[in-house]
RNA sequence: GGGCGAUUAGCUCAGUUGGUUAGAGCGUUUGCUUUACACGCAAAAUGUCGGGGGUUCGAGUCCCUCAUCGCCCACCA
């Protein structure tokens, strides 16, 4: 190996970081193609928005995929991780009406479709797909040849086709029903768009006067503005109150119209008076009291929400709000307010527009998801698809159960047009791939689909489909899907019924959903709290690495997480550790031949140290490899951190300080075993921390400059030193004999660094003869300028009183001629032994029981009795010190 | 109105099928320029595992119940 530049005292990612990457792309690592034979991983990302950028749940979402990928990739699966973006209709077509608007004054209306979806493409050309350039900046090792946008002229003949099937099908149809109008967006919205907000709002109660001039009846809304729909007041048939009424007419309020009194189960004789006015067209639940009663349906509203001509001329034109308060006044002037109340109710808005919707009845395109949904169901049901968490299955089938028809035409522009044409002379419709070639006048439908109708079509027309590609072949269906569980219904859902209806087959087999990412006091990260850090800037502070573990290691399994960007310390100081492991192993010399493998006549030497430490790296990987195969990344991340801190770094390396020193062949060793473990453990990091383990394989020399890390096998166990669980408790005891030891050191003030004499009483010959061959290095742990190891008593009388610390493996003394505080160890010693005493009791009575003798395990029965023995062991040296105290 | 989740150290959270004395990080206290690391080292302190009941030889873990907080779904004028 050849020489290398020492390394800097601190890791500073941003320079690796930024070597590296443009690296692995160009080498072609992220490719993943069909390779006949060998087994495939792959994974579609969920795509982000076109128009989106970096948010700290995409990290952690695409962070959680990128471990997934390099996991598998270096475990010899061929990789594919598909990116892409997403055209997001009405999110995008508002970004850039609003960025023409500012910058050019101009906009939909002037440009005209054709002008406005030309300056679509411009502005994402321009600035769209920003974030999949900050995906690359966190280290997503995606397949970026592969780059799909759903607008791709294959993305959108998948579309296309699947439109036209499933209309050929009878599933999609068009119709005239009631649906949620977004007056920001101007267009229809599915029921899974609205979302319903607790608000306060006012509970008006309006009389409103009998035509025969007889009184009033009283009716209760929270709406007054939509009164100009009333086409009646519906009562409860039973209502005892208003029974007489029904069938006479009432005079509505600031009209000249005249509407009549209906019994209808729909009036609830509990709520408001129990009278309740009908407005067909713009509630779901009077359109059906209407249809019963074939009401006029009144629209009274604009798409944007304004009042229209029906209204009359006070109104027309005037935005719903100022309408409703309009009403009001003019009510009051008439007398006809009873009363007015606050109350707290629940009103949908629209998820992109942040406006109340309208419901609405107007003619749009529906999907009937029934059918579809048999086999989805079925999938999960059967376990052909798993959910991690699992208890998201109940929302999942809940969902599917009652699913409704999802209404997938969109008023705007931008988007796949719906792939319909009328004849406005013949009234036929035609739905096909091409425009019909019949003669005649055809009209192509003005609307688009709905984002997700191209979004559930991901996870294989990304691949190609409807052609029948090599990747579909290969590739398909995906291995694993990580997002979030916001998007079950809009996404997750429908990409199963989609996979099950076209490719016949599921679209992937687990599906891991990510926490909630929150800030510190538990509010979700938004742009107007300005409370939602800039991953870039984190980024540049702690690096990628740092933030990608340190918030793989906070996320809880299943519950939102409480980020703050001081918790990227957390990630930084771990990189860092590992960085000066490095650091210590370079400044040792030269990297040994044997880091891939131990060869046999090392394994022989091994000290037990190194036994010790090469069975905590199998104990780690095997519990890596599980806590990975069940999506519990934060546990991997745990297991990683305290095998590399304190197993490595906080014990191991201090340990073979004194191997190290000894020189020749021990030296050699220690070297070879250092060599091995590091580079497993880079592996084993590689994951999770991509760049900072690629920079130290290649520092370390374990790699060449044409070699890659990326592509080296993840360590699996090997057994390579035998596990003898006596020796590894020995091991374990005497690292307990040097926390003691310093325990008693620090009970004295006396500073860490000052080299002070131990004794050591050894509990029996074994641990004597155990200990003294581990006297170099109790010595160097213990920093101590002496040790005496013996099984005899300490003897107070030629060496001074000396407080004590016991160990599993012996007593720890540490003589202090003059300076022990007798007090103080006294009481130390009387409360070890109140507690011990207190234990060997509860365990005393725990093995007197017979039930427990005759229920527990053997095992359990054993590891109880050899506890109690321990205890009493320890009792009885408790009580020997304290007498030796007097 | 249904469903789901949470409640463990000052804070944020682990705790895999019930089994010795419940853990980590941050914070706090004390001492350290120990020849990798102050983004560090060594040591220490802090818990009636939300309340109550039950099952069990044994419960943070399983069951019931109550309380508080949060999320999702549902046509509530």
């Amino acid at each position: 190996m050849s020489a290398r530049e020492p390394l800097p005292r601190a890791y500073e990612p941003a320079e690796v970081e930024a070597k590296w990457f443009p690296i692995w792309e160009k080498s072609g690592y992220f490719h993943g193609k069909p390779v006949p034979g060998k087994k495939a991983y792959s994974i579609v990302i969920p795509p982000p928005n076109v128009t989106g950028i970096l948010t700290l749940g995409h990290v952690l979402n695409n962070t959680l995929q990128d471990i997934l990928c390099r996991y598998h990739r270096m475990l010899g699966e061929e990789v594919c991780w598909f990116p892409g973006t997403d055209h997001a209709g009405i999110a995008t077509e508002a970004r850039v009406e609003k960025y023409l608007r500012k910058e050019e004054n101009t906009g939909r209306d002037e440009l005209g479709r054709e002008e406005f979806i030309r300056r679509v493409w411009q502005w994402r050309s321009e600035f769209g797909g920003k974030i999949i350039r900050q995906l690359r900046t966190l280290g997503c090792s995606c397949d970026w040849e592969r780059e799909r946008f759903t607008m791709d002229e294959g993305l959108s003949e998948a579309v296309r086709k699947v439109f036209v099937e499933l209309y050929n099908k009878g599933y999609i149809y068009r119709g005239q029903r009631m649906i949620n109008w977004c007056p920001v967006a101007k267009s229809a919205l599915s029921d899974e768009e609205v979302i319903y907000k607790d608000v306060p709002g006012k509970f008006y109660h309006f009389r409103y006067p009998l035509a025969d001039g007889s009184g009033y009846l009283v009716v209760a809304t929270t709406r007054p503005e939509t009164m100009f729909g009333d086409t009646a007041v519906a009562v409860h048939p039973e209502d005892e109150r208003y029974r007489h009424l029904i069938g006479k007419m009432v005079k509505l309020p600031l009209t000249d119209r005249e509407i009549p009194i209906i019994a209808d189960l729909h009036a609830d004789p509990t709520k408001g008076t129990g009278c309740v006015k009908i407005t067909p067209a713009h509630d779901p639940n009077d359109f059906e009291v209407g249809k019963r009663h074939k009401l006029e349906v009144i629209n009274i509203m604009n798409p944007d929400a304004t009042l229209n001509g029906r209204c009359g001329a006070v109104f027309e034109g005037l935005d719903r709000f100022a309408a409703r308060e309009l009403c009001v006044k003019m009510l009051t002037e008439q007398g006809l307010v009873e009363k007015i109340e606050d109350i707290r109710h629940s009103v949908g808005y629209s998820e992109r527009g942040d406006v109340p919707i309208e419901t609405l009845v107007s003619f749009q395109w529906f999907c009937n998801m029934k059918e579809l949904a048999r086999p989805a169901i079925e999938a999960v049901r059967s376990g052909a698809i798993k959910f991690y968490p699992e208890r998201w299955s109940k929302t999942y089938f809940h969902w599917m159960e009652n699913i409704q028809d999802w209404c997938i035409s969109r008023q705007i522009w931008w988007g796949h047009r719906i792939p319909a044409w009328y004849n406005d002379e013949t009234g036929e419709v035609y739905v096909g791939l091409e425009a019909p070639t019949a003669p005649g006048k055809w009209r192509q439908e003005e609307d688009v689909l709905d984002t997700w109708f191209s979004s559930w079509l991901w996870p294989f027309s990304i691949m190609g489909w409807p052609e029948k590609t090599g990747e579909l072949e290969y590739f398909y269906p995906t291995n694993d899907l990580v997002t979030g569980p916001d998007i079950i219904f809009f996404w997750v859902a429908r990409m199963i019924m989609a996979g099950c209806e076209f490719m016949k087959e599921i679209p992937f087999r687990n599906v891991y959903f990510t926490s909630i990412i929150r800030d510190e006091l538990g509010r979700k990260l938004s742009k107007s709290l300005g409370n939602s850090p800039d991953p870039l800037d984190v980024i540049a502070e702690y690096g990628a690495d740092a933030l990608r573990f340190s918030i793989v290691y906070i996320a809880p399994v299943g519950m939102d997480i409480r980020y703050s960007n001081e918790k990227c310390e957390l990630g930084r100081n771990f990189a860092n550790k590992l960085w000066n492991a490095c650091r210590f192993r370079q400044m040792q010399g030269e990297t040994t031949a044997n880091f891939r493998e131990l060869d046999p006549e090392t394994i022989s030497a091994l000290s037990p140290d190194e036994r010790w430490m090469l069975a905590k790296l199998d104990a780690a990987i095997a519990s890596v490899g599980t806590a990975l195969a069940e999506f519990r990344f934060h546990s991997a991340a745990h297991e990683l951190y305290d095998l590399v801190w304190s197993n490595f770094c906080d014990w191991f390396i201090e340990a073979e300080k004194v191997p190290m020193r000894a020189g020749g062949a021990e030296r050699e060793r220690a070297l070879r075993v250092l060599d091995y473990a590091l580079f497993r453990i880079l592996r084993l990091l590689h994951p999770f921390m991509p760049f900072i383990t690629e920079e130290l394989a290649h520092q370390m020399g374990f790699l060449g400059d044409d070699e890659t890390i990326m592509y080296e096998s993840y360590p699996v166990p090997d057994a390579c030193a035998t596990v003898d669980e006596t020796e590894l408790a020995r091991v374990d005891g005497k690292f307990e004999l040097v926390r003691g030891g310093r325990f008693l050191k620090a009970s004295y003030n006396l500073p860490d660094g000052k080299k002070v004499k131990f004794y050591i009483k050894a509990v029996d010959g074994a641990a004597l003869e155990f200990l003294t061959a581990q006297k170099a290095s109790l010595m160097s742990l213990l920093n101590a300028a002496e040790i005496e190891l013996s099984e005899a008593d300490y003897d107070h009388a030629a060496g001074g009183a000396a407080p004590s610390q016991i160990c599993r493996l012996g007593t720890v003394y540490l003589p202090l001629a003059g300076l022990i505080d007798v007090e103080a160890e006294r009481a130390k010693l009387e409360k070890q032994q109140r507690e011990l005493t207190g234990w060997i009791a509860g365990s005393k009575a725990k093995l007197s029981n017979e039930r427990f003798l005759a229920k527990a395990p053997a095992q359990v029965v054993a590891d109880a009795k050899a506890h109690l023995a321990e205890m009493e062991e320890k009792l009885a040296r408790t009580a020997e010190l304290l007498e030796a105290l007097r």
